[in-house]
DNA sequence: TGTCACTGGTGATACGTGTCACTATGGTTG
DNA sequence: CAACCATAGTGACACGTATCACCAGTGACA
């Protein structure tokens, strides 16, 4: 009752009165076979519940047909749902995913993603986190390894619109409602995401300073990672005197550290301090209050990253990303403050 | 410069002087090798860098050595940290698993996992989200398929703790620190884990009800997913006079809508409502007030999860699990509670 | 001394597939 | 009619490993 040895192509070749090669050949649509004898086969091959054996395909073609995804645990992003759209890219190309997850340092991460890629059982590799560059490639000897977290500086080179835009837009409309007064919690320098939010806020506040007829103030950036704690530390250390003032958090677990600590000290946000998060998290539309955030598709994202690297191994173009992936949820946390249209 | 072939075990055999088959038993560690004549093959395959085809080895055994993880996008536990325990447990236990992401209801994800037990390419499927019962087997013709949210009433059974026995700790607590009316939000009954926390709640407040001096009311239960927003709405509900009342969610994510709707009905918390929550999201310490819930080690249950998995197809007795994984975190939202002792 | 058990190792084979080289069969053309 | 070609299909082989059957040598023991 137990092993059923599963049929083989010979069995389906049998079957259809044809030869184990014939079966191949009309199951890799390669050779020239005849409409009629292709029916038979393909009908034999259902009527056995044949499925290749992909052990032994894959030995014959040495190609494994499969790629490795390295996620982490950390609070970044929604890794979950990049999986998703991750793992739905890649069955659309034929590949299995494996997943890997790995916790540690940014060196801790680059080793294990250089030891899977010269494991040699993955055509290639797309990492959620971010790993040095030494690791990265493009193809050549060794399989491709993909950084979906670098995104945002690929755009930015190649010209499209780079997904930290928004922020520009954010920091605008906060001016437009009255605000002078800036402050970006910043998070993790290793994520590229993180770094083009701190460029754009930056580079941002440099231009409107310059250009605007009333003075704007940029208290800097504090933090450099993704914990609320920190954003809370950051908020506590502000002098007394600092509201009012606009806080841009790099993401909405800042972003609610952000508030706490704004409770803490009796600042009222809207009123004292007004707040802005980024991802879209699910617990941000019930904080007190409202968190106004970035909503980012993450799945869209990891699909797309997914075809990236598809795209690389199989040395096609790039496919272009769809539509815009973000926009701006205005919540309470921002007051009055709405995008100037 | 692009294929550099790898090397096999031939060519290991031919650089120590011996032959592929003693390569293969040293490697495999199954027949009798002279010491030396081990070394002298482990230094040759270290020296060239040999790597075992997995796609060959595969053929021959007709094992896969590859167990498929069923995850969802539901935002119930945190199915990051699940995932990186069981892949840690698997690669233990010499496996590699394979991801594949899937939302859509009960029935869909039933189908699929029935789809990847019989394709034949997976020794053991694991599922964080639940299935239909007509999909889990531990074992026979199919592969075993194991639902990590089924463990609540496997231990159940087997007279282990059940891990939703804290809720009754949390009760008594709040019993003890004077509250008298009590409320669940549940989460989706279609989570072993929800039913239990939803069981244990009933069983509790109908045992202290006939054993209390003290009238002790319950507001019934109410609910069924695992979204903040049913719990808000469950609370908008509640009649007038409802408060002072406790309310115990079914985890943190529904906590949070219950601070939301008290906010907004204008009752304090913990003064007029007490809340706990469950999972120990990382944003329950920053919300105002802070949220008592319980925290749980996903990454032992995931590891524990795997490795019950691998007992099954190994046909091995499940191991125990070992301490204690979780423990409630006392916070603002529940004042002056604290345990008994 | 003959035999037995044991150690350390070899040669051959099968796993299931994709693909190369080749053949038989008609059909078309010179 | 001979020569050629396209079509449809077959037989054989190789991929890299694990394992079965077998063999040479060595010491122990009757």
């Amino acid at each position: 009752m137990s092993t059923a040895v599963p049929p083989t192509s010979r069995d389906v070749a049998r079957l259809a009165g044809v030869s184990q090669a014939t079966v191949s050949y009309v199951l890799t649509g390669k050779g020239s076979i005849s409409p009629a004898t292709r029916e038979r086969v393909l009908r034999a091959a259902e009527s056995i519940g044949y499925r290749p054996n992909l052990a032994a395909r894959s030995m014959r073609t040495r190609r494994s047909g499969r790629l490795a995804v390295i996620t982490g645990v950390v609070a970044v992003g929604n890794q979950m749902r990049m999986l998703a759209g991750a793992s739905r890219a890649a069955a659309e190309a034929g590949y299995a995913i494996e997943t890997s997850s790995v916790d540690g340092s940014v060196a801790d991460r680059t080793e294990r993603v250089l030891e899977l890629a010269a494991g040699g059982q993955y055509e290639g590799i797309l990492t959620f986190v971010p790993v040095l560059p030494d690791a990265l490639s493009d193809g050549g000897d060794s399989p491709p390894v993909l950084a979906a977290t670098a995104f945002d500086e690929q755009m930015r080179s190649s010209g499209e619109l780079a997904e930290a835009d928004l922020m520009e837009v954010l920091v605008h409309a906060l001016v437009v409602a009255g605000h002078r007064r800036f402050l970006h919690v910043a998070g993790s320098q290793e994520f590229a995401s993180a770094r083009a939010r701190r460029d754009t806020y930056v580079a941002c506040l440099e231009r409107l300073g310059a250009e605007s007829h009333e003075p704007l103030q940029s208290l800097g950036v504090v933090g450099n990672e993704w914990s609320a704690e920190s954003a809370r530390q950051a908020m506590l250390e502000l002098p007394d005197d600092a509201p009012p003032v606009a806080v841009l958090a790099a993401n909405d677990m800042l972003a609610i550290g952000v508030l706490r600590a704004a409770a803490e000290r009796g600042w009222t946000v809207p009123g004292d301090v007004v707040v802005t998060g980024w991802d879209n998290a699910a617990f941000g539309a019930y904080t007190m209050p409202s968190l106004t955030t970035v909503d980012v598709d993450f799945q869209a994202a990891g699909h797309h990253a997914m075809r990236l690297l598809v795209a690389a191994l199989r040395g096609e173009e790039p496919p272009a990303r769809g539509s815009a992936l973000q926009r701006i949820v205005w919540r309470e946390s921002t007051g009055a403050a709405r995008p100037p249209d």
